[in-house]
RNA sequence: GCGGAAGUAGCUCAUUUGGUAGAGCAUCAGCCUUCCAAGCUGAGGGUCGCGGGUUCGAGUCUCGUCUUCCGCUCCA
């Protein structure tokens, strides 16, 4: 590359995770005792970065929709809301792997696809003897009296009987013995070289006090819809909210993740941004397809790479979803899921209304008829948003320098609204009481509008730079002219540009930058 | 979980075949400085990830352990 050629280089993941920590964004969790594996804490200026980003979705969701009113739900919640949402069942694995296809699999499906593979013995059977008989053909009384299908039954059902008290007793070991003694193979490897069948729980839980037996015990949310769901009524009722309308609920969520990696991107404590949009039956395509444009709209407007922004429809849908995609982001280690948009039918309420033996559902007046409502929902990370934003933001740029030489800036070029610090005061220098008096007054007057600095400390040209490497869009500078005629300069972080403004106008200056207004239009 | 790499000052790294740790930047104090990093003087800061072993002697060799990073599957 020519030596004196602007250029942007894109950090590698390493020097992100090493910036990072060195100038207080985020910090190794617990690191004087060694750090505990995939567990991040925010540092300040790490701390402003999310605040601002939860500001923002929160802003664009309950501020500019009249029809969308936010929530903040415990953590703790009955354990009957797992039993409901599916959690209790769905991340509650016993899992095998195999050794030679490395290749992990749930014990139970692979019992169930040995149950399978027997029945479907049966069925061809059945199908011959169909054959045979034609219409007089009793499907009942042949499977009443076929000796090789009673076997077959029997069978089936001694298993299914077996898997199921194993299941239910958390009986690892039975399970373990079933894989083996049906001689169970891995469909990829071929092979029965299997692991111990080990238990994965993915919700954590804790206990609740005083209360004994199985009803203390607790677990912590594995995300924060059930929240939304189940003060469904609550909500509706107290804000007298009409479908479609929204809850949103910002919060922490917890998954005992079998392998947490790649920095704050997948970790067992992590924030998600939540919002349930209730609606008609029957509808939910057409909001699906609202809201999916409604948010990537979201990302781009703060001036995120479009190139590394794209949707990913799921092939394989979860067990509540009848659509759902991913809005996925080019983090440095590829394109990951950054937010999912899902079309959970009335699945949740539905089930709530089942377990909870309250009726969940919304007069609608216009039908004149009372429905469980159909639920659109936009799920997104605030930590993955965290890190793709700072690695969309971070580059090391080409820039010159006093004697108009190639030297290095590090840059976080992040949008003036997601910004930590919006202002530094500058003076020109720190040994001219004049200056540093002017300035002083300027910063206490801007500290009443922004998160602003005052910094004296070197040459001025590092205080620029240290200010390039927090990502602050403005650095006011208080010269020898500020006491002339009251006016300063104003350099911007992506320009390098500098304008001088009469101090009366700095603080709407940034306020114009930095105004979230300009997210919105 | 399996495979690969690495852990020395706040950060980036050095310490040649084992002889009880150094540099630059950063920090602090002082001097000097009229707009884009690295001016001068001085100071503080390290149980060389942790534990055991070999050795007269271990940051260096060996074993274990912990942690982190990079690959393989699901999720926000």
């Amino acid at each position: 590359m020519p030596p004196n050629k602007q250029r942007n280089h894109k950090m590698d993941f390493k020097n992100l995770i090493a910036h990072c920590k060195e100038y207080g964004f985020i910090f190794p969790s617990s690191e004087i005792y060694d750090g505990l594996s995939a567990v991040y804490d925010y540092g300040p200026y790490g701390v402003e970065l999310k605040n601002n980003i939860k500001d923002y979705w929160w802003k664009s969701m309950v501020q500019m929709h009249e029809n969308i009113v936010g929530i903040d739900a415990a953590i703790f919640m009955h354990p009957k809301t797992w039993k409901a949402s599916g959690h209790v069942d769905a991340f509650n694995d016993p899992l095998v792997d195999n050794k030679d296809s490395k290749k992990r699999y749930r014990a139970d499906q692979l019992i169930e696809g040995y149950v399978e593979k027997i029945e479907a013995k049966n069925l061809k059977d059945i199908e011959k003897a169909r054959a045979r008989f034609g219409d007089a053909f009793d499907e009942a009384h042949f499977r009443a009296t076929n000796d090789r299908i009673i076997e077959r039954q029997k069978q089936i059902d001694t298993v299914l009987d077996r898997l199921a008290q194993a299941m239910k007793a958390g009986d690892m070991e039975e399970l373990k013995a079933m894989v083996d003694e049906y001689e169970i193979v891995c469909p990829e490897s071929g092979s029965r070289n299997w692991t111990e069948v080990r238990q994965f729980n993915l919700m954590f839980s804790t206990q609740l006090g005083n209360i004994a037996g199985e009803e203390g015990k607790l677990y912590l949310r594995p995300e924060t819809a059930q929240g939304i769901f189940v003060n469904f009524l609550n909500v509706q009722k107290s804000t007298r909210q009409k479908i479609p309308f929204g809850i949103a609920q910002i919060g922490k969520a917890f998954r005992n993740e079998i392998v947490a990696r790649q920095f704050i991107f997948r970790t067992r404590e992590f924030e998600q941004m939540e919002m349930q949009f209730f609606i008609r039956p029957g509808t939910e395509m057409e909001w699906y397809h609202y809201w999916k444009e409604a948010r990537l709209k979201w990302h781009k407007a703060l001036g995120t790479d479009p190139a590394k922004l794209r949707f990913h429809d799921h092939v394989n849908l979860a067990h509540y979803a009848n659509a759902a995609v991913d809005i996925e982001f080019e983090f440095p280690f590829g394109f990951r899921e950054l937010e999912g948009i899902h079309s959970r039918t009335d699945f949740d309420l539905s089930q709530h209304q089942e377990l909870s033996g309250k009726k969940i559902q919304y007069f609608d007046p216009e039908l004149n008829e009372s429905y469980v409502p159909y639920v659109v929902e936009t799920s997104i990370g605030c930590d993955r948003m965290f890190l793709a934003m700072i690695s969309d933001a971070i580059r090391e740029e080409t820039v010159p320098d006093a004697e108009g030489q190639d030297s290095v800036r590090t840059v976080m070029k992040l949008h003036p609204v997601l910004a930590p610090v919006k202002a530094a005061v500058l003076p020109l220098l720190k040994n001219k009481e004049e200056l540093t008096k002017a300035a002083m007054d300027v910063f206490d007057k801007l500290k009443l509008s922004f998160i602003c600095q005052y910094d004296e400390k070197d040459a001025i040209g590092r205080r620029y730079r240290r200010q390039d490497a927090i990502g602050t869009p403005y650095c006011i500078t208080i010269d020898f002219e500020t006491l002339e005629n009251n006016t300063v300069t104003i350099r911007e972080r992506d320009s390098l540009e500098q304008k001088r403004v009469h101090i009366s106008e700095v603080k709407q200056h940034i306020q114009d930058g930095i105004a979230m207004e300009q997210l919105f239009v």
